[in-house]
DNA sequence: AATGCGGGGGT
DNA sequence: ACCCCAGCATT
């Protein structure tokens, strides 16, 4: 069945006026001082709504506060160092963000005088602008009525009229768009969308949600079913492989110590790290001979001196931190330098990595 | 449609 | 432990 079709059927005996006009009326009297919050500056409202993807309020409030200051307008982002946008970034996590927003910004300059689109054509196109990242855009910077549909949404959706798609699916988010097009505000989608996800954050919440406190409590077929927390159904996701490493320490005569910039391309792109070996391709026996062949120096390798586990979303690291210094040979390898401590910090470093620092002064 | 991509907080 | 979070790009 076509989803405006099922949405048709869905919204059957619900009263949408009275559903909007709550959720209005509760968004406007609850919802939280965000510094996004301050204006409608669509370059402001693009940044934080970037920030958020997959990432808490509370995390992004001091990220988006520095950004913000650095990177006040989107020329100042687009004549930016890469370097020192990633530096910006660190620790906020999925990197390729940070990379892809500069890229779009850049693009906005050139094409586009500065000025965000609000065309959702043009807006869809820029790196990094999803589905959700154009209605929020739309809806909260330009006040047009388009779906922003996020985890929140999905989940408060589903709860109030009682949908049990898998919300793993993409299908699914699709659904709740042709539903969201129904419901929205026209006379005020921002705080329709914004609304529903600040439901989502505050009331409607995952594990215990406070239905108590609800604006549309009355109109929550979960709720009157008791099946609240029964809902969004979600298929689970596959469990993260562990992968071992050796990560060295290594130090010169002048007490520097040898980092490297990971590659553009995948995990942590363009980020630093100290040099790791894997040992699944290594055995540890061998890693002195395999660090020679690798950065041409040859190295007197330590005692393990710190265990290190990082777990990703979809991955494990088990990092023995072993310490060596240098004895010979001459660097070679691409993008590896050997840095004093104060360089170092100024480098953007991946979480995984930074928990190494504190052997930087033995 | 499935997978890769960070990091932190809640339970 | 597991789940989730104002998701997107790539295949």
């Amino acid at each position: 069945m076509k989803n405006e079709q099922r949405v048709q059927h869905i919204v059957e005996d619900f009263d949408e006026n009275k559903f909007r006009d709550s959720l209005i009326n509760w968004f406007k009297t609850e919802q939280r001082t965000l510094p996004w919050r301050d204006n409608q500056d669509p370059y402001r409202v693009w940044i934080s709504e970037i920030m958020l993807q997959q990432t808490r309020v509370d995390t992004v409030i001091p990220y988006f506060n520095n950004f913000l200051t650095k990177f006040p307008t989107p020329e100042a982002l687009a004549e930016a160092d890469e370097q020192e946008v990633l530096k910006a970034w660190e620790g906020l996590g999925y990197y390729s963000r940070a990379r892809n927003l500069q890229n779009a910004v850049c693009e906005v300059v050139e094409a586009y005088g500065g000025i965000v689109p609000s065309d959702p054509d043009e807006l869809g196109k820029l790196k990094g602008v999803g589905p959700y990242t154009k209605g929020a855009i739309l809806s909260i910077a330009y006040d047009l009525p388009e779906p922003a549909v996020d985890g929140n949404v999905m989940r408060v959706l589903s709860r109030i009229l009682k949908v049990e798609d898998d919300i793993a699916k993409q299908s699914t988010r699709k659904l709740f768009e042709a539903m969201v097009y129904r419901l929205i505000s026209k006379s005020d989608p921002s705080s329709f969308n914004q609304g529903m996800m600040e439901l989502g954050a505050l009331i409607c919440t995952p594990k215990s949600p406070s239905c108590l406190l609800c604006p549309v409590q009355e109109q929550c077929r979960a709720f009157s079913e008791g099946i609240e927390t029964e809902l969004p159904v979600k298929s689970s996701k596959k469990k993260q492989k562990k992968l071992p490493f050796v990560t060295l320490f290594v130090q010169n005569e002048s007490g520097e110590v040898l980092v490297e910039k990971r590659p553009d391309q995948g995990l942590l792109a363009s980020m630093w790290q100290y040099p790791m070996v894997p040992l699944t391709d290594v055995d540890e026996a061998d890693v002195r001979t395999w660090f020679y062949g690798e950065y041409g120096l040859t190295l007197e390798i330590g005692e393990s001196i710190d265990k290190v586990k990082h777990v990703f979303s979809h991955l494990i690291w088990e990092m023995q931190v072993v310490p060596a210094v240098v004895t010979g040979g001459e660097l070679d390898r691409e993008r590896a330098e050997f840095v004093d401590s104060k360089k170092i910090f100024e480098l953007p470093f991946p979480v995984s990595h930074q928990k190494i620092h504190k052997h930087i002064n033995p």
